[in-house]
RNA sequence: GCGCCCGUAGCUCAAUUGGAUAGAGUGCCUGACUACGGAUCAGGAGGUUGGGGGUUCGAGUCCUCCCGGGCGCGCCA
């Protein structure tokens, strides 16, 4: 039960109606007709901009139309009042009843109340984390995860159909590197004394194991051969471990994937010869020369003829190069078999989580996609700024040798998963967000995470509470909900009614961090209330002299339990019964 | 120099995708709470939404030009 989306669909038939018997045209576009809640709640419940978008259409002045428009609209049903306001919007209000009968609806759904349809099954792609697998995930992998598993969470509840992907760039010189410093470790394992890990190679102790693993399994198979021919070796070794490794770390945020992408199964298969044949053939292909980038010129640069792509013609600035000086394809090239192999297995919606740093790749990679899949497929790129690691307020600096934790398994290991996933949408994507290790586990207002859990915990207080002054009360569904008549009441059940609209406005927008503000809100309106009884006894959810009453509040108090967690379940948060 | 993101209360950030008198937290000021579970709640002060111009019934939101900050800018992903 979608209260807006269901009276949207009562002003269209009105307008469609006035269509058939002449006062309106035929055919007015409707699109931009939406239901909204008003700012102020002295404006209505809900309201409409109708009568102003189809005004000029109609060939009509907002203000006639909207009298026209209010005239059948305050006779439709659950429709208490209907009036004209400002320039011509139709404030509406809407029987207590339905709004009680919202609740009514929580109470039977559960949390599969805010389930969706407007996905229509439609299958999404949601790529995101996809790090190098050269070492364990840290804090800045931390962000693009979260965001991209609840986004991807949301739109299944949306309706869509989701994979969440990730892909794995194991195709560069980076995972070389990384052979290289397994091999390295190997030989010590093996007992070589291996002094300072050179320059250039990776450092980190996390290697020793990987190592060690390897001269468990192969023995001393590789320690004297030459680096051809154990690199592949040791490299898919490492590759793999590192895989393992960062699986573990994504399971202990409780993240899973659908699919894993190979970047190096890609290449070895050819579909990056492939597809870029085919953008050849279209003469999106060609040798050339690039400008230096003015007012910063690199000072080894030197004019040279590369392979480019015509990304100019599909909205990017420059064209981009797709080999380098070895012949070896870049990763831009192989990205865009890859984003072609989506569109190949069904997506056309896809949607990539990138960190800030890669934010100058998102025009050549939109531009890319629509090359390359003729614009069937949109690709939305949404980009994750920074998180500030503080403690105190102060920053913590991010030194391995200090000692200081920076991995993201260190992070969850101090403050619990659900903290970390509730703190990284506590902001929208595109702002950067300050993450205080104090702070977020202080049980104050300002941390919404335990604003949000106590108001959860204090859902289930009541309930046991409850139970001790009335034992055999019946299920929520048999009380009498229309015993709840304070305004306060009635704006919390109306907060509760708000639920699969902010499902749908996140989903549609990509913006996961909307749901973590509106439970914020609906904490508060529930602490608001609870105090408020405290003040005054009759308004309490707990009445011992009336049965009855205490059924309905404690109704809808299962009503806000549903939502919280449901809500939570979405983000991936537990949602806590009690509070220590 | 160019591109992208950003600029909103002293500070950190929202704003129903173009809607009405721009909202929360924090900080400051005032009050409520000896218990359905204390960690809360109610109120006050605080704004030319960086600045100018434009689009229209209507702009924090869209266009344009400045100012300021972050990220990026040919064979790293």
């Amino acid at each position: 039960m979608n209260i807006f989306s269901d009276f949207r669909k009562q002003i269209i038939d009105v307008i469609e109606g006035l269509s058939s018997d002449g006062s309106l045209p035929e055919g007015l576009n409707l699109d931009r007709v939406a239901v909204d809640v008003p700012r102020d709640a002295a404006f209505g419940d809900l309201s409409t901009n109708a009568a102003m978008v189809l005004a000029k259409p109609a060939g009509m002045k907002p203000r006639d139309l909207a009298e026209l428009l209010t005239g059948k609209l305050a006779d439709a049903e659950g429709v208490s009042t209907a009036e004209i306001a400002g320039p011509g919007f139709i404030n509406v209000r809407l029987d207590d009843d339905l709004w009680r009968r919202c609740l009514g609806t929580v109470l039977q759904t559960g949390k599969a109340f805010g389930d969706s349809d407007i996905g229509g099954g439609a299958p999404v792609n949601v790529e995101f984390v996809s790090a190098n697998p050269t070492g364990p995930l840290h804090i800045g992998h931390a962000r693009g995860s979260v965001f991209g598993d609840v986004l991807a969470a949301l739109l299944r509840k949306a309706g869509y159909a989701v994979t969440r992907e990730y892909y794995i760039n194991d195709a560069g010189a980076q995972v070389d590197v990384l052979a290289r410093s397994a091999h390295l470790r190997y030989r010590e394992a093996l007992g070589e004394a291996i002094g300072q890990i050179p320059e250039g190679l990776y450092p980190g102790e996390y290697m020793k194991a990987v190592g060690a693993a390897l001269a468990e399994r192969d023995g001393d198979r590789w320690q004297e051969s030459l680096e051809s021919e154990w690199l592949p070796v040791v490299r898919s070794f490492a590759i793999d471990t590192m895989m393992d490794l960062v699986r573990d770390d994504l399971a202990a945020l409780g993240i899973t994937f659908d699919v894993f992408t190979s970047e190096r199964g890609l290449v070895e298969q050819g579909r990056v010869d492939t597809v870029l044949d085919g953008l050849e053939a279209r003469g999106l292909i060609y040798t050339g020369t690039l400008e230096p980038p003015k007012g910063k010129k690199p000072d080894d640069w030197e004019p040279r003829p590369q392979t480019l792509f015509k990304a100019t013609e599909f909205g990017d600035e420059v064209d981009r190069p797709l080999k380098k000086s070895d012949g070896s394809w870049t990763y831009f090239a192989s990205d865009i078999a890859y984003h072609q192999d989506k569109h190949a297995r069904g997506f056309d919606t896809q949607i990539d989580v990138w960190g800030a740093d890669h934010g100058g790749y998102v025009k050549r990679m939109k531009a890319a996609t629509k090359a390359v899949t003729g614009g069937a497929a949109d690709l939305d790129v949404k980009i994750c700024q920074i998180v500030k690691l503080l403690d105190k307020g102060e920053p913590v600096k991010m030194s391995k040798r200090a000692g200081t934790f920076v991995t993201l398994r260190d992070l969850i290991d101090e403050v619990g998963p659900g903290v970390v996933r509730f703190i990284m949408l506590t902001r929208s994507n595109d702002a950067p967000l300050d993450f205080d290790l104090t702070k977020v586990t202080e049980q104050s207002r300002d941390n919404p995470v335990f604003y949000v859990q106590y108001a959860h915990a204090r859902c289930h207080s009541v309930a046991r509470m409850a139970a001790d002054a009335f034992p055999d009360l019946d299920a929520d569904q048999t009380a009498d909900l229309g015993l709840l008549t304070d305004e306060a009441e009635l704006a919390l059940i109306k907060l509760l009614a708000q639920w699969p609209r902010v499902i749908e406005g996140a989903a549609q927008a990509h913006e996961p961090h909307r749901i973590a503000y509106y439970l914020y809100e609906l904490a508060a309106a529930f602490h608001g209330l609870w105090t408020k009884g405290k003040e005054q006894t009759e308004l309490r959810f707990i009445v011992e002299s009336d049965r009855a009453q205490t059924h309905a509040r404690l109704a809808m108090v299962s009503g806000v339990r549903t939502v919280i967690a449901s809500g939570l379940e979405l983000m991936g948060v537990e949602p806590l019964e009690e509070l220590r």
